[in-house]
DNA sequence: GGGTTGCATGTCGCA
DNA sequence: GCGACATGCAACCCG
């Protein structure tokens, strides 16, 4: 799969500490707005249909919650009519993937796979339009960390793209024997059809190996807000061999719009990245249930997270969720420490994948003798952007 | 009695 | 202070 890199060029830097923080605030949040309001731009222009046109009858006749969704399909992202609008007159990459994780260093492996100047203009400085300030703003932990690998196996042999909308890490109540999955509300609201009914509707999602779920997705009043669920997960967290502290991604295949649904093992996350091996288990299944598949790219994604663990501890994955004496409260400070020791290393290489803004000079600032650029507009970040050939080219 | 559902409540993080 | 989220828990359902 081609990929290119939006103004990236390695050799260049930026300066980080001159980052004054209004900056680095405007930066993420022109990352994470970009999002929706991009798929958005792909449905208006695309006129994609999402997954509906070829869906099944009864899928159809759920999808009565709003009209919307009947005409974009079950992966149509929330927009509000404003941010509709505001996209439309946009310059957004129609294939552009969801929102970047600002320093998801599992991009780093594509970050050199080249660099293509000629999409320079169809965004703008890589960036996606920044009002709707503070609208559909996702925290950190909700961005997707997609490899090149996951996004090629996610999407296959074939012709679609994929867009890493994003990931959630399971809670014990998420992982339990409830089957309820608690989404992040922004997230729910932006990549999810609108629904106006706590009941909610249907939702397929294909999981990484091509089976086909179907989760309800709904909510629950919560104070003067709204609670999204996914209720019926239980079968496909335990295919997965999913626990607490295990992540699920959520990404949609492009231009069929359907979601897809993966996952990344907690404790292989680290680990993966130190010991750079690929484990599968010796029946030929590897953790994130891709069996016998071949070759799968997941057997090779050594950074990517997707890497099986031990068949025995697969096999006992149930029961040492029920046995598991971390907390929840311990295990999430847990994790977040680790995503602190990965931040910490991806910020030295997000150093590299920093320039400034074009059209900015940077001001020289020394600082107890170290000398800082200090530039008015943020950086870019290069970041991995799909891009799809039509039947012309 | 066990499982499910729907809501309430506590906690935490962010503005 | 408020919103989001994790989880507790009571009500309900079903075998």
């Amino acid at each position: 799969m081609p990929y290119e890199v939006d103004r990236l060029n390695a050799g260049e830097r930026f300066s980080a500490p001159s980052l004054e923080k209004r900056n680095l605030e405007d930066f993420s949040e022109r990352l994470i707005n970009g999002s929706p309001r991009n798929h958005l731009w792909d449905i208006v222009e695309n006129g994609n249909a999402g997954i509906i046109g070829d869906e099944q009858p009864q899928l159809l006749s759920s999808l009565r919650e709003d009209i919307s969704a009947q005409q974009f399909g079950i992966a149509i992202p929330y927009a509000s009519p404003s941010e509709s609008k505001g996209q439309i007159e946009g310059s957004v990459n129609p294939v552009q993937p969801a929102p970047l994780p600002l320093f998801a260093k599992r991009f780093h492996g594509t970050l050199h796979k080249g660099v293509d100047s000629s999409v320079d203009g169809q965004t703008r400085n890589g960036r996606p339009r920044i009002d709707a300030r503070g609208k559909s703003q996702l925290l950190p932990r909700y961005w997707p960390r997609f490899t090149d690998e996951e996004l090629q196996q996610i999407s296959g042999n074939s012709n679609s793209v994929i867009k890493p909308l994003f990931e959630k890490m399971l809670s014990a109540s998420d992982a339990g024997r409830i089957g309820r999955l608690v989404l992040p509300k922004k997230c729910a609201e932006a990549y999810f059809p609108p629904i106006s009914q706590p009941e909610g509707l249907p939702l397929r999602v294909q999981d990484s190996k091509g089976k086909e779920w179907i989760f309800q997705f709904r909510f629950w009043p919560n104070n003067n807000s709204r609670m999204y669920v996914l209720e019926g997960v239980t079968p496909c967290i335990q295919n997965m061999q999913l626990q607490a502290g295990d992540t699920v991604t959520f990404s949609r295949l492009e231009p069929e719009g359907k979601l897809v649904m993966g996952f990344r093992k907690a404790s292989s996350t680290s680990q993966s990245d130190q010991d750079n091996e690929t484990s599968q288990t010796g029946d030929g299944v590897s953790a994130n249930g891709d069996a016998d598949l071949g070759p799968s790219p997941w057997s090779k994604v050594d950074k990517s997270g997707y890497i099986a663990k031990e068949v025995l501890e697969a096999k006992s994955s149930i029961k040492k969720r029920k046995s598991s004496t971390l907390g929840s409260k311990s295990k999430r400070l847990r994790i977040e420490n680790e995503d602190m020791i990965e931040l910490k290393l991806t910020w030295e290489e997000a150093q590299g994948l920093l320039r400034p803004a074009p059209d900015h000079v940077p001001s020289i600032v020394v600082i107890e003798g170290f000398e800082f650029e200090e530039y008015e507009d943020a950086p870019v970040l290069g970041k991995p952007t799909i891009f799809a050939m039509d039947d012309v080219g």
